[in-house]
DNA sequence: ACTCGTCTGGGACAGTTGACCCACTATGCC
DNA sequence: GGCATAGTGGGTCAACTGTCCCAGACGAGT
């Protein structure tokens, strides 16, 4: 058998680990179904890691670092503020729609943190970087479509946040895909309403 | 040690197991933990259930059927359909607040039966359960405050919904409650932004 | 060629879990 | 009182889990 060089095994664990929730969740993810995705041995686990929730914190640490804004990265440019929402809304739920495991072990992941004695903090961090991966995405956004937001562009990430959230649970739940869409079109015209046009002179007030 | 009559062990049973998810999670609802909350013995529970699973699909029904809607119906007659929303969305934050242990449980729910063969369609009915009694107060909200939905009344629960869904989890994992009195603020005026006065004479095409 | 540290395979362990079983007790009915 | 039935207690089982251990294999440096 191939030899793994050592830093690399923790890696592929957790990325194993997380396939293997997808497929069986987080009550399947055991050191045994772990190493079997990942193809090594149960000795190997051990090797990498003092035990499983030590693993288990890399898990949820490895999520919250990665891929976390990729999801809403799919900035389009649009004709308008508008636009550009409606369509980087509708990337995401087109996301959630091709892989639904993907974002099931997110919230999964959410609520195993919240759960877990000294992880609490991890579900705090997640959605920190949730709300300033979504902010840099707005922000990138208004300057493309000439506007500026006439909130605080954290809330207005916190409110995107919260509508993906919401509408990931729901679809997940009854998979009522029309209905979704809906959602997203009245919170794009909802979100487009903070948006105003900048006057070249008030430059400075934004963020 | 005193006989439970069968009628009443199974829901004795349910809702100690609803008791030990919210403090221990849906993981750590084992057949003795939840026999132990209900002060019965080991025995009992197989004699009230055939599996443990047969018990989870009940807790699942429960939670679906009672209780459901109960947090939504704090309504307030205020005085109008803003006021209205705003105070209907914050009771629910301040029940959230107040057991935080529900909500998660409701939450965990719906991923474990989305994870369960054969529990799919459970949480399918729970949203269906969460919209169409939203959609009630919603409806009764609207007459209170003589306006009505420019918008299928249903398509506005599943905009609450998801509101609250996603505030939920956002405030589980940060517990910033002030944020989520901003998200509220906003989802409040973009909603009452559905509604129009009601002229007397096209009262008809109200859903 | 030797050796040392890195890595692996397989086995083993104790603890927990869902499920089962059987002797036993209470209760209501004749 | 006797008896069937509903309900209980405690013990037991196999399966599964996380963790540990140890003999050995590989590779790099000497």
């Amino acid at each position: 058998m191939p030899r793994i060089p050592s830093s690399d095994r923790r890696a592929l664990l957790v990325q194993a680990a997380i396939r293997v929730i997808a497929k069986r969740g987080v009550a399947g993810a055991t050191t045994r179904a772990i190493v079997a995705e990942a193809g090594m041995s149960l000795a190997s686990f051990h090797y990498a890691f003092r035990s499983h929730s030590e693993m288990m914190r890399d898990v949820v640490a490895y999520v919250v670092g990665a891929e976390v804004a990729s999801a809403y990265a799919t900035l389009k440019l649009g004709s308008g503020i508008r636009q550009v929402l409606r369509e980087g809304l509708q990337s995401y739920l087109d996301y959630v729609i091709a892989d639904p495991g993907h974002e099931q072990v997110m919230q999964e992941l959410v609520h195993y943190a919240l759960r877990t004695p000294g992880l609490e903090s991890l579900a705090a961090e997640q959605y920190e970087a949730y709300h300033s991966g979504v902010m840099s995405v707005l922000v990138e956004g208004a300057a493309v479509s000439g506007v500026e937001w006439s909130v605080p562009v954290l809330d207005v990430a916190r409110l995107v946040v919260t509508v993906t959230d919401g509408v990931t649970l729901a679809w997940l739940a009854n998979r009522d895909t029309a209905a979704a869409e809906r959602v997203l079109d009245f919170a794009a015209d909802s979100l487009a309403a903070l948006a105003r046009p900048v006057e070249a002179r008030t430059r400075e007030n934004a963020q």
